[in-house]
Parts: C-alpha cells; structure tokens; sequence
DNA sequence: TATGAATGAGTCTTCATTCAT
DNA sequence: TATGAATGAAGACTCATTCAT
C-alpha cells in the first residue's frame, strides 16, 4: 500500500533484511544496520519508529512469501503426477534464490510468541487454499488405483520438510556467504532437488 | 572426570540449557538466566566465566547427543526393512523427548562460524559411522530387488528431514512450552511418526 | 585537523584530563569522570568509544608537551651559560603551569610497556634535536677552558633531574590541590628554581 | 613486631610487593596476587582483612626504608666531602637493589591524601635527624672558605633529585623486567652514580 | 590454616530510543 | 529528510569482601 518509499528506506530496509536473515532479531544491532547501510543510526527510527516495527515488517513480508509461495507452486492445472512434480520443483527453485529464509522464519517464530501468532494467522488461510487444492487431486488419484491413501497435510508436511531441509542442510556443510554458489553447492542442490520429487512420488505409488 | 557439581552449578547449568533452548544464544542474557536460577549473577561467572564458555559447554553436549544418537538408532542388527523402521522410530523418539533440540543446533550452527566448524569436525566421524551402516545394506537389498538404488546419504538426508521438520512443525503450530504434552500434540507426532515410516519405506520400494 | 570539539566533548575532556593527571589511568573511572563532568557516561563512549582511547589521547599532548618543552627552553641563540641559565629556567617556569605532568608521565609510561614504546618513539628525535644543540657548545666551551669536560647527557639528566623532581617534591610535600598556589608552595618553588641554576653552573665551573 | 608469620602469609606479601611495586595499588587486583602466589584469594582476607591494610602494610615498610636509608646513608663520621661523596654513593646503592621503590612511593604518596599524611609525619624526625647532621658539617666548611653557603635543604634535595631520578630513568629507557641488570643498564648507572658525585661535590666548590 | 561458594557494588561498554536542529 | 547529541537501561564481566566449613 506504501506507493513512496524512499531510496534510503530502501536502503535501510534493504540492509536490514540481509543482515537479520543472517543473525536474526537480538544478533543484529540499529547501530549495526545504520553503519551498514551508511546511515546515521536515528534515521533508522526516523522511518520505522523501533527495531521491532522494522523487524516485523521484514519479517511478515518474507513470511508471506514463504507461505504464498508454497501454494502458488501447486496450484497448477496439471495432471496429479505432474501438479506434485512441478509444485516441489517450483518451491525448491523458490528456496534457492532465498536459502536463508526458512531458517530465518522458524528461527523467529519459536523464539517469539506474538510472531507465532502472527504467523499461524497468515498460514491459516494458505493452509486452507493449498488444501482444497490437494485433497480432491488425491482422492481422485486413490479412486483410480494409481496411489495409496494419504492425508493431504501429511504430502504437504512431506514434500516442505524435504526441501526446507535442503537449504538448513546446505547452509550447516557449506559457507553459504563466502562461497556464493559454488559448483558443491549447485551439485549438493541438484540432488536432493531430484531426490525429493523421486521421495515424494515413489512414496505415493502402491 | 569432574565427577563432582555443586547443586548450584547444576541449577545454573540447567536454567541456562533451558533458555538458550528456547530463545538462543543471543535472546539470552547472563542476568536472566541467574535470575532465573535465584542465584547472583557474579556466581555464573564464578563458575563458568564467560557466557560463550557457559554456552559452548551446553551446545557441544547436545549437538554431540543428537548428532550420536542419529548414529546409534540405526546401529542394529536387523533385516534392512526393520533396520530402518527401528531407525526412524528411535530417533523420533529422542526427538519426542527434546523437540527444542534439532532447532536450536540449526539456528547456531548457522550463525556461527566457530560452531559450525566444530559441529562439521564431529559431525564427520559420526557421517563416517553411519554412512558404512547403510551403504552395503542398502546395496544387497538393491541386488536382491527389493529396493530401488538410492544413494545412502540421500536416504539419511530424507530420514533426519521428515523427523527433524516434525519437531520444527510441532512448535511453530503448537505452544509447546505451556500445552506441554497436550492430546493435540501427541496425536500430531504419532500421526508424523507412523507416516514418516511409511513414507521412507514407500519410497524405497521398486 | 578537527576544528569543531563541542563544548560537551571539551568538557569531559578537561574533566578526564584532570582526574587522570591527578590518579593515573587505573585510578579514575569513566563513570567517575562523566560524574564529575556532569555528563551521561554513555556519552564518553559516544565521543571516544574507549576509556583507553580517550586516556591515550590526554596522555599522549601531555608527553609531547614535556618533550618539547625541554627542547624549546635550550635552543636559543644565546652564550652559553646564558642558555643553559634560560633554559633551566624556561623549563622551570613551564612545570610551574603543570606541576602534576611529569610524574604523570613517569607514571603511566613505567606502569604501560606500549605507552613506554609510543614515548620513546617520540623522545627520540626530541632527544637529538636537543644534543645536537647542546653538545657544540659544551665542546666550545671546554676548549675555551671555561667549563670542564661533561657528557651532554649528564648535564640535561642533571637539569632534568633537579627540575622535575622539584615538582614531585611539591606534590609530596605540600597538597596541591587545595594549597592552590599558597605562599609556601611559592617560595619552595622560587627556592628551587633559583638553586637548580646555581647548582648546575656551579658544577659546570673548573 | 608480629614475630611469627607464616611461610603463606610471607608468600602472599612478597607477591603483593612485587606487584604493587610494578604497577601501583589501584593496578593489581587481589585476586591476581593470589593467583600469582598460588593461594585461595579468600587466604589473602584471612591474613590482612583488607586490600588497604595489605598494601598499606607493604607501602609503610618501603616508604621507611627509602627515608631511613637515605639519613643513614650520611650518618657517618668522615671529612664532609667524604661523607657527601659516601652518602651519595650509599643511596645509590641502595636504589640498584630496589630501582622500583623511589617511583612507587612517589606515585602512592601523591595519589592519597592518607598516604601522603602518613609519609610526611615519618619523614620529619627523620628529616631532622639528617638536618642536624648536614648542617653543621656544611657550616664549618663555609667558614673554611672550602665550600659556598648553601642550604642543607637544597643540598639534600639535589643529592636525592639526581639519584632518584637516575632510576626513574632507568625505568623509562629500559626494560627493567626483562633486561633484568644487562650491561646497558648497568652502564647507564656506573655513569650516573659517578656524575651525581662529581656534580654535587663541584656544584659545592667556590 | 585454608578453601569453595556466594554476593553487592562496580567495571567498561553497547543498546534502542529521543530530541533539537 | 537527515544528523549529532544525549540518555537510561542493560550488556558481560571483575572486584573486594564475607562466610560456612
């Protein structure tokens, strides 16, 4: 809704997002994201007030995305086989442009009650949207023989710990920062991106 | 060898892995942890003296426990199919038993290099162990048929997956620290135990 | 180079400066000096972010200061029991200002091995300039059978000596702070300074 | 007068002068003198209830013989220039065995008012003494014609500048921790120890 | 005599935040 | 919009001291 804002909001918000990915909430300093960003340190509350208000607004938004994204990627018009495929493959590509970020949001959400609340919130109606998609595909699906009988969250909760894992996994063996995306990393991530989608759909199978 | 702990650097000792479980190194400060005990700040010191010395001792035992128990869980003489289930349910089960533990050696590990690099040393050993369990098990099944070939580290990858994001779910949806072991809880982890068996087993088969 | 020091920020430097030439660097708190300045004690951190810094600065005018005083009080174009006369006094005249400094001095460089390091990188060129002063002309001098043969670095320890060590004399005997400028400290000084001249031409004399 | 003290207790207070010695009262902790003797740091309140009493204790015993030395140093019978050139020689010394101590008393004296009270009321009898000594043998050299008028008081005050300062300097151009007594050091105070004399003893020549 | 445990006060330093400009 | 100055609260840690054993 906020149509204006400025390129040193930007900045700041910008910097600030980097670094509370990295360390999250009480890792990260104001006095830290200002000096990042090349800033005197009041402005920081200029634009955001506290560091809880800039923090939330990072938060919430990255949140979304991880949530918002997860649907998007199942919701295809695709046969079952195909939706399943293309909505893990979708969501791992999603999680390689932002590695950290599930870490980041789980972090947060157990360390902080009202974030968690906040989030369960959100996930609420995303959880209802993706459900209504996947529930009736599976159905259809056991009807015809094709797969064995599984609960629609028990698929969901499958297929994002199987690729959420991935990036937690990649960000303990490797050095996500200084490595960048080495060749390991891309080959580590090539793997388990093929691997999942084979999981998932050989465990379905009868 | 220090056979010998004072009850109060015990209480210190416990007050301290109980909320650097829950909120960090970082979202914990010296003063509250010796509030919490009811002891004098200046006596954390006194037996621990600095707060990094006082964490490093809590965060090497319980990644060593976690990293040794995955180990163990799978150390079994048994046929491959019961080797696995066995496997998955006894880490579950530890798991069950500190469902703050897989998060709060994520959430370090990433943030610190140090760390990190001391979880990787022990981690590898511990890779080492496992790693000859599984491999020549799973290549016989392969020869016998009865599994579809699937790299050894893929397979460990797809077991800590599902179990750890379990424990990761149960605590963004539940309040784990005031429902305690409530039904709802229960239910969930038993549902995500016998799936995650399942799910591994399917997914395994030709 | 900075042109602009805020009265606040010359305020506590004066306030440190004084406490720190009266108890050295151990005996003065930061906390105190803020007290005593009136001022927050975050903001001493805010201007000079370390006690350390905020010392080194104070000390290091202070030792220049002594340095090149005694330099300046013997280069003057002049016969040479003139200058010796002059500059005697000069120095005298200048320890009169700031009786607390030398012992200051000696103190903090004894007590610290990289302030000592840092005084003597800077006496150095201090010291040459004066002994290329100073030693021609004692060399003109004895050939003229005025004065007998002494090590140029006799006579300025000897000057040093009497000078300096009628300021510490001063402290222990008498109490600076409240005496102010008593009478008595006024004679003592006009005493001293009086017979160091005499007691160093004296003992320059065949 | 406390006749019996302990191998410990003699431990502790040799520790503790060694230390306050090098670095003042205010830089040494006493825990550090227990750790450098090797005792529990509560022993070192059991023998000497403070750390005031402790190093109040060590400075009276050394602020003592500092002064007592330098009287007896001329309380001899023998031809005034003899005792001049004896005593001088004497205090200087006494200083080699102890090059720390003229500083140590100095920085202490002028830090604390109660020091500096404590000192003075020691320093007079002892003051007197020596006074009554010099200044009669001055005297009968002035009326001799061997000698110039001068005040016992600048007399003493230029024997004690000179050697003092001697070992002020020492500190301050030398290592004297790790150099221990190198040839430099020594031959630095060969030459001051043989200049003090000369220059005393021409200063008093008509 | 000796020590481990305990503590209140104090150390230096950083924090998030506010405010006048 | 941007900043330098200012502050109270809190950060980790050390201090001298006491006390029970």
């Amino acid at each position: 809704m906020e149509l204006k804002t400025t390129n040193t909001e930007q900045l700041i918000l910008e910097t600030a997002e980097r670094l509370f990915l990295e360390r999250g909430y009480t890792g990260v300093s104001c006095t830290e994201i200002a000096k990042e960003a090349g800033v005197n340190h009041a402005l920081l509350h200029y634009y955001f007030r506290t560091k809880e208000k800039l923090f939330n607004q990072i938060f919430e938004q990255k949140a979304t995305q991880l949530l918002e994204f997860f649907v998007e990627a199942f919701d295809r018009d695709l046969p079952f086989f195909e939706k399943v495929k293309i909505g893990i493959e979708m969501h791992f590509d999603f999680l390689v442009q932002q590695p950290e970020l599930p870490l980041f949001v789980l972090r947060e959400v157990v360390q902080n009650k009202e974030r968690k609340d906040q989030i369960i919130q959100k996930a609420f109606p995303v959880g209802q949207r993706i459900y209504k998609i996947i529930t009736p595909a599976i159905e259809e699906e056991v009807k015809k023989g094709v797969i064995r009988p599984v609960k629609a969250i028990d698929l969901l909760l499958n297929i994002a710990s199987l690729n959420v894992f991935a990036f937690v996994a990649v960000q303990v063996f490797f050095d996500i920062k200084s490595d960048g995306k080495s060749a390991a990393i891309r080959q580590f991530l090539a793997q388990r991106k093929k691997n999942n989608v084979e999981t998932i759909i050989q465990s379905l199978k009868i």
